[in-house]
DNA sequence: TTATTTATGTAGTGTTATAACCTATATGAA
DNA sequence: TTCATATAGGTTATAACACTACATAAATAA
């Protein structure tokens, strides 16, 4: 991938308790919405849940193998995959095809609202927005197309208020 | 890619005039925006342009690769990538990132709208809308976040009219 | 013409994602 | 509990997508 950012960089710190509180929090609320729905929250999921919830931004596949990996067995990609698949399946995680990157969903997993993510060409953040007016006016023009979305996903890719003038 | 469908489903009837016009109406229009911008439309660029105005839907690189070589000497990859970057940035293509596919700008080539493309997950069928509802109603959300859009593409998958209620 | 930029050719590699097949574990019915 | 079935995961290999690096050729500007 040639990470714009290490993966250093994007770790939360170990020692700022309300980052893993933060996780432990929506992984706690994972379970439940799994459970509710008879889904299967598996030890290997849960560990890509919770990889996903650690960092401040979106991960490749691939860098999920690699920080799985130096915490415990290395796992082949396709498990990756596979508990990628499942997590995209219930909502918990987005995948940025623009980045080939995935994100957990976050904080309000509610409804199943439009959200749009803003991806910064310069710093490589990504902030998820729910703009129930977005929303709106995009599910307005899919009744009148006759289309049943199924993502509801947008990407925007573009500078961030900070990147700005910058190349 | 393991097509969902043959490339020959998607290719225009060769003797159907109405289609080989559009295309060349399309080569025509797309010739005279980079005439405007002093950008070269060179013969590589042009067959690749042609190349996805005479199909119906999106192609991969590697079926414009095949699709290239078949009429001619084979292209490499790099070759393609690099005149799709150029269409591209002349937004006479949009890449479609969550299908690793390219599909050419459709019609008013006219300004920077905002267009979206719902992309049924059934017939792999894509429709290039341009809503300047949802236009406005993004762009006034990045405005109030201070994000300044670079894409302006909007890919919504789902299941279009046609496809509904299909497993 | 000559210098410079832009485009393309060629070979190799990096990155992302899945196929195919097998084993293990969980779940439900008898 | 025991067996049948479904779901999850392990293993190996490969497919599919994209780009790096460097050389050559063609177009443009000086």
């Amino acid at each position: 991938m040639a990470h714009a950012l290490s993966l250093h960089h994007r770790l939360s710190h170990a020692d700022a308790p309300t980052d893993s509180d933060r996780t432990e929090r929506a992984i706690a609320q994972s379970e439940a919405v799994c459970r509710s729905k008879g889904a299967r929250l598996t030890p290997i999921r849960r560990r890509v849940l919770e990889a996903l919830h650690g960092v401040d931004g979106p991960l490749g596949a691939y860098d999920l193998v690699d920080l799985l990996g130096s915490q415990g067995r290395r796992m082949a990609p396709i498990t990756i995959y596979r508990a990628l698949d499942f997590l995209i399946e219930q909502e918990l995680v987005h995948r940025l095809a623009s980045r080939n990157a995935y994100i957990a969903s976050s904080g309000t997993v509610a409804g199943a609202r439009t959200t749009a993510f803003l991806i910064c060409d310069g710093c490589g953040d990504v902030n998820e927005i729910a703009s129930p007016d977005v929303a709106e006016t995009v599910l307005k023009v899919l009744r009148d197309q006759g289309y049943q979305p199924r993502t509801k996903v947008l990407e925007i890719t573009g500078r961030c208020a900070r990147c700005q003038d910058v190349h």
